[in-house]
DNA sequence: AATGAATGAGACTTCATTCAT
DNA sequence: AATGAATGAAGTCTCATTCAT
């Protein structure tokens, strides 16, 4: 007999496979059902709406990747180490939650919009102040290239990690930590060989 | 009892913005509609269904972009040179087609499974061929590093161009050329200061 | 197998509030359920459907309506004193079947429409002819006036009464009596001041 | 061809029938429909929601009812004519929109908890203070009766009128002005012969 | 070229009801 | 007696599409 939160838990896991698949307005609620082995009806027993079933995704997602950012920054680490950290960590998030990941790339800037979803704007904030000013510091601190324009930078950084997720599949040949350190020596060192 | 070309283009403008900002799904016929100035049902003097207006924008930006990339790829050019001019050309192709590379990012992996949008998956798979085999003859030539996942590093470059779509606003303060620039140098070279 | 009396007792009173303040279409059952204290599954082990509560409800009201009625019109009273009684008698059931007769007041004309609720239209025939018997044997005793239209006065005097229930709340400063001598007076006197 | 405002009129007044016939929750979308010899979804086209048909007929309704009684109390009558006055403009009313004034009766206590219809409070408000302002002036000038509680009376009057609605048929043998001379009648002087 | 009105399929949601526990 | 989970029918609403004018 399985307790209530696990069937939350399981029926929010079944759709957001599906709303990473089909997006979430092509996404019908009976399709989640059907998936669930369920009626369609039967899903409003567990969640309000469709799209309260996605705000359940997405913010337990943000959740807990911040739990793993805060840490991170709080750590006190380097410049270069710190983006190191973040992207690592980043990749297990993904690793974890990729289709949340995958939702939150294609659907929060039309979500964001809306009162509910306030949230993805300021963990969007967040996520700018965390990554740019880390780049500042390390611009700063000779770390990092100071000819490059800083937004351009964070840009790239952080698109590069994230777009993983739409190709991304767990249990993979390669490891998040690995795929972290092949993106993170790229984006540090390029794919030149160096001359 | 063929409409005029013009408006033709006027309208697929205004659809192609629509559908960028909100998503295909998301977009109704009447919101197209509205801001052409016109009522929904007129739309379909000029078009035949609203897949097809999604349709024309894919494949006419597909073509154009191909164009360029075929120029690219007949000039005979050194690996690094050729994936130098792809990028530029790609940043050209955003600065022209913003909202149908957008369109492009957000809905070309679910579209590619109807028939109609067959085109969709052979663009794709030549575009994987120019850009994969590229970076193979650089690493032969040792041009790229030999160290790295080809295929990581492939998707690492493909994405890094294209999610740009996502936030460039065309007359901003960096020309594609220039963006294309500073790009080139952070895949190539890396964001690190050398030591 | 039979639940308590005195349970089924308490969620009659509770369903009828209930009815009462919304409506019994725009009444769930998780409504009634909630203001009990349990789940709306809970209350099919006392009633067979939600149906059958109004059915019982109002069922039980009429029949103790006209046990009173019966009383009265059984007391040989002269047609004034008979209209007095009934009055009078009204008003006591308002106080005591309040939800019940604010119910019937909203619902009855299209319930009875159903099989089940054949035995609102009968209340309502016998209901008739109690009333506008006795107000005929007035008229031809020169007690109630004859130039007024005899039906129309039924309606006036019927509806004057029992409109009540939805205003009148039990423990209110007037008791059943007090209002029912009043409305009495105006109607048989008029509030016009007698010149 | 009959041009849109008259369209929109006529399924104001079917849809205002089959509110008054089965009450408002009861009424099915597809009934008015049906009714008015369309599909279900092709209301749509004319209004954004049931509710707001629902609104359209009431505020419709009230606005007509208070250019009447406003009319009425500006006219400087004295109190007993005040209120032969509203008596007869009311009937008036009954007459022209008997459906609304059914679902005013059936509804209005509900549907005033809705801030969309908080006029309905204002417009009960107003009304109370019409009515209850007349009645008071009346016992002062000792027109009318004095011993009696004097909210009461002004309940018994309003509930007198508006009852009405539920039985009263346009068209039938009584006009409108004849209705509210008999009902004046009744309530001014009684039904009880003088003796 | 465009409008106004409608269609029809299908979406999300509600809710009375059932039933194993 | 009551819970928790589900069913299934039906309801409101949306929207791409059609078509006479």
């Amino acid at each position: 007999m399985t307790p209530s939160p696990a069937r939350r838990g399981e029926l929010l896991a079944t759709a957001a496979e599906v709303f990473a698949a089909q997006g979430y307005n092509a996404t019908t609620v009976r399709k989640i059902a059907d998936e669930a082995g369920m009626l369609a009806g039967s899903l409003y027993y567990h969640f309000d709406s469709k799209e309260s079933i996605l705000d359940e995704i997405l913010s337990t997602f943000l959740d807990e990747l911040w739990q793993g950012y805060d840490e991170v920054l709080a750590a006190g680490l380097g410049p270069r180490e710190t983006i190191e950290a973040l992207v690592t960590e980043s990749f297990r998030e993904i690793d974890r939650h990729r289709a949340a990941v995958a939702i939150y790339q294609k659907e929060s800037r039309h979500l964001a919009k809306q009162e509910r979803f306030a949230y993805l704007v300021e963990s969007q904030q967040k996520f700018e102040k965390a990554w740019l000013g880390t780049l500042e510091r390390g611009v700063a601190a000779q770390v990092f290239r100071s000819d490059l324009d800083i937004r351009l930078t964070y840009r790239f950084v952080r698109d590069t990690v994230w777009v993983a997720a739409s190709w991304y599949r767990p249990g993979g040949q390669h490891s998040p930590e690995e795929i972290a350190r092949q993106y993170l020596s790229m984006v540090l060192d390029g794919i030149a060989v160096r001359t």
